[in-house]
Parts: structure tokens; sequence; C-alpha cells
DNA sequence: TGCATTTTGTTCATGCTTGAACGATTATGT
DNA sequence: ACATAATCGTTCAAGCATGAACAAAATGCA
């Protein structure tokens, strides 16, 4: 009869969705801030970051695990090369591939700039409880879980 | 002494968060796809569905809304008002304003893309519980809140 | 009133991201 | 072995978002 029943605003999961992609935004401008000092862009972050974790891999690999396309990586590479960040190495069983590394400055810039992220995050879930926060990042690796494949 | 004590990957907050931007990617793609059938980007639904809430709004309160900047908002308008999902008419009292409402047709096609958003939410939030769900959002409004005027 | 400041929307140059097309290399299957 | 298919990285054109500079209009204050 009244289709306002039918909004998705009144819809209790819908209505939390929209307040984790507005606080995602603006964590991305706060962060894209914090980040000036570094000369460091976000993808740029995510892709030392991954490095970090995972050295020696691809372009391909470094692709998948951000969720990007491979051509935004490539792109990203004469930069980071020029600033001193990674090194490019030729895999010697595969000359397709090209092997990503950490220099130490990268490492060093990656650590510094860790702190500034983990100082943001640190004061905005503050007024939140550590269970509270937990279940936050449970939820929502379930969602990658289930869409990872799609 | 070891370092690895201070890596953020063992802080709760900060891994917590990183499954946060890792779904909000996730979700981008998948609603991405499911907004094709509509000629939908999702940045016109985000328009679209603050102007449903809030008739008659100047771009600049949209612009504001949506966390992005004036430009952005003009450079939707020409393609949206194309589409007959928008019209735009002249403030009567400030002559530098133009008031956006939704067309029927716009009103249509957006409540027909929210469903399919509000079911690919329904869907990825189904394994977890409403008061995760809620306690979910109650973080994130903070997050939105302690940032909103930086 | 007169003049500086602010606000609104537009334009434009820049940079980022994407996806398709491509060359080189490797894997597969017969 | 050989032909076909798949993979990796690159290039390029297109679409978007951003911020600075701008014109028109409104506001504030002397």
């Amino acid at each position: 009869m009244n289709k306002m029943q039918d909004l998705p605003w009144d819809n209790p999961r819908f209505r939390n969705w929209i307040a984790v992609v507005q606080a995602e935004k603006a964590i991305v401008r706060a962060l894209t801030k914090a980040l000036q000092p570094f000369d460091l862009k976000i993808a740029q972050l995510d892709l030392l970051m991954n490095l970090y974790r995972h050295p020696g891999a691809s372009q391909h690999d470094i692709a998948r695990k951000l969720l990007v396309g491979r051509s935004n990586v490539t792109m990203l590479m004469p930069q980071m090369e020029k600033q001193g960040l990674i090194v490019r190495e030729a895999d010697a069983k595969d000359k397709r591939v090209l092997r990503l590394q950490l220099t130490p400055k990268g490492e060093d810039v990656l650590l510094q700039a860790l702190k500034a992220y983990t100082a943001l995050i640190d004061r905005v879930m503050a007024s939140s409880t550590p269970a509270q926060c937990d279940s936050m990042g449970d939820t929502m690796r379930k969602i990658s879980e289930m869409l990872k494949d799609e």
C-alpha cells in the first residue's frame, strides 16, 4: 500500500552500509592530506604495503591483490622507480614477469607513512570499543569473501 | 626491540580498517556492474539519492552532501538532463542558484536502481547479525562525525 | 549608495583509472 | 614438435574527479 515502507533508507543493512561509504570517503580525504608530506598517493601506499608483505611479487600479483587493472600498476611504476621506492627485476625463469622489491628508502617511507595512517585510524576509532572494531572487521572480511570471485 | 611489534598489521584497529577498504572496493565493483542495466554510474546514483531526500537542493548543497567538488556536480548535469533524470531551474530569489529536481523518470530509475543496490547489500550482509550490522553503522557514523570538518 | 567580499556555477588543465588491443613469452594439447 | 591458447606487461584512448581561475550575482559594511 504505502511504498515508503519499501524505501531502502528503512532497511537497516542499507542505511548502515551508506554510513560505511561516507566514512570511507572521509578517511580517504584525510589520508590523502596526511600522505602529502611523504609525496605519496594512496595508490602508491597500497602498493608499498602489499610489496612489504609479499616481496618479489609480480605486477600481476599486485594488481590482483589491490583489485585494480594491470595497466594501473604499470602506470605507477615509472614514478615510483624514479622516487627510489621500488626496483624491478626480470624473473630468471619466466621472461614475461617483472618482480618488484622495496628499496631501503621505500621501506623507510612506507613505515613512516603507515605511522601516519595508523594514527589517523586510531584517532577515528577511539570512540568504538575493541569488540565493536573486531566485529566490524569480521563483517567486512565476510563481504570480501562473498564477492571474491565475481 | 623487535620492530615487528610496531607493525600496523598487529594493530587491530588498523587491520580491521583495511578490511573495510577492501570490502568497499569489492562492493563498488559489484555495484558498478549491477547498475549497468540502468545506464547509471555510482556518482549519478548518489546524486539521485540525495535529490530524492532533498528536492530542490542546489548544486552546491549536493556537492557538500556527496563530499565532492562543485565542478564535479556541474560535469554530471548535461548527461543527466539529457537522460531525463533531473531538471534544473533557476531560483527566483537568487539568480546564482540552480535548483535540482528529480523527473518522474528519474525517480523511477532511482527506485529500481536502489532495489538492485539493496539486494546486493542484503546479500553480502546476510551472514552478519542485525546487531553486528548496527554496531558497524554506529562506528562508521562516529568516524564521519569526527572528520566532518577537516 | 558605493565598494570590497563572498557565494554559485562554469570552464579548463591535470592526473588517475579503466579496458581494449598489442607483442613477447610460456603453457597446453595433439 | 607444432599449433593453439593463455599469461604478462605495455600502450593508448576514453571517462571521471579535482582544484584553480573566472564571471555573475548577492551580501556586508562604511
